[in-house]
DNA sequence: GATAAGTTTGACCAATCGGTCAATTCTTCT
DNA sequence: AGAAGAATTGACCGATTGGTCAAACTTATC
């Protein structure tokens, strides 16, 4: 009993330092890429010696993997809400909230992401060739119905997805430019509602057939 | 004569090789980033012993600033294509049309520009405050008397520049990613060409007003 | 063909890299 | 209190980093 209390404190303060070290991790990998991240700067950033890093995480791969599969596993939560039940636009306007959402509060993982393809995907290839693939033929087949449906315009439904990923993503990895042109300032609540609820708006004009 | 001549050839060779080492550095930087990206591995693109390269570019950063210049100078190119003469339609057409094709012709700039903007863009920070900017309000207000004259439905200029911006530098910096999703091939010119044309269409709808 | 300038290169340097290790301190249990 | 394990840490290791340098080699000029 008390031992088992005793246990689970002691696994939950290893917890909270290896959840530190994530952190400080995914902060520096969002921003350095693989190689030109090190274990010092994430150590740093952790206020830990570097030594009680390479205790927790042997070594810099493995914190690496644990960051991007982490970052995978809130991607596939994003594209479930894509609800093939709804109606077309309903449907869209969803995903494409969640996904805008997503960049807003986790613009690391984005970058994270937007770093790992830069570099070839040497770690989320497989993901990428199975899951990902998977979930946009799925989806490829379900948009494709909505188009002879007469409910969506007609197009190939690959390059709509390369859009609404596009500017999603753009959200989190480009957040320093749209600083710069906001007098260096982030996007305030106000401004990404609008941003969230004009991309919504246009995505589904261009693929909305008109009278509708 | 002959002295202006053979200094021309020499001076011709050394240009030669300075775009030798220049290509290499763009491929590499794209690739790993600045912080990443060693000069041995530069070297060892451009077949050339390391010290040979510290000889036409003295450090790391002098090369890469010289690569980012040009990156710069590719995009103010890029975005003299938008016409205000021309109709918003024309217009909005040529100019995702014309960073269609640079993120096609050169997917390499572009993502030395992902890159630089992930890692808070400490080289080209003074050009997104400056020149940028001055383009964005000038075509903003552009952008704007369209809207006022019915000829664009009402919204903020500046997220529809996000969403060509976005789309088209996708087009560049997730390569890896759509060649996943393309059998591990990349996008043939036919499947660019359609996937340009779709954006261009679904981009225009979704700011034409309906009955154009 | 000699001289000077421009170019190439292996050897080398201090600093930093990812990672190890043994000594120490802290926690938990009896 | 004391044994046993978990966690912490400074010191250290070989490899790699960006960059230097002097010696060798080419090329252009008289």
């Amino acid at each position: 009993m008390a031992s088992e209390l005793i246990r689970t404190s002691r696994a939950s303060a290893r917890e909270g330092r290896e959840k530190v070290i994530f952190e400080a991790a995914r902060s520096v990998f969002a921003e350095y890429g693989f190689k030109g991240s090190t274990t010092a700067e994430i150590a740093k950033r952790a206020e830990i010696p570097k030594a009680n890093l390479h205790y927790y995480f042997p070594t810099k791969e493995a914190l690496y993997r644990a960051v991007t599969e982490d970052v995978l596993h809130a991607w596939l939560e994003a594209a479930s809400s894509f609800d093939e039940s709804a109606d077309p636009a309903e449907a869209i306007a969803a995903y494409v909230s969640a996904k805008m959402d997503m960049a807003r509060q986790d613009p690391i993982g984005s970058r994270i992401w937007a770093s790992e393809i830069l570099r070839g995907a040497p770690v989320i290839g497989d993901f990428l060739e199975t899951a990902l693939l998977d979930w946009l033929k799925s989806r490829e087949t379900i948009v494709r119905r909505w188009i002879k449906a007469g409910k969506l315009v007609p197009m190939e439904p690959r390059y709509f997805f390369y859009m609404i990923w596009a500017t999603t993503q753009h959200y989190a990895d480009f957040e320093g430019q749209m600083m710069a042109l906001n007098g260096n300032k982030p996007l305030s609540d106000a401004q990404f509602e609008t941003a969230k609820g004009q991309t919504i708006a246009t995505l589904l004009r261009g693929v909305l057939p008109s009278g509708t």
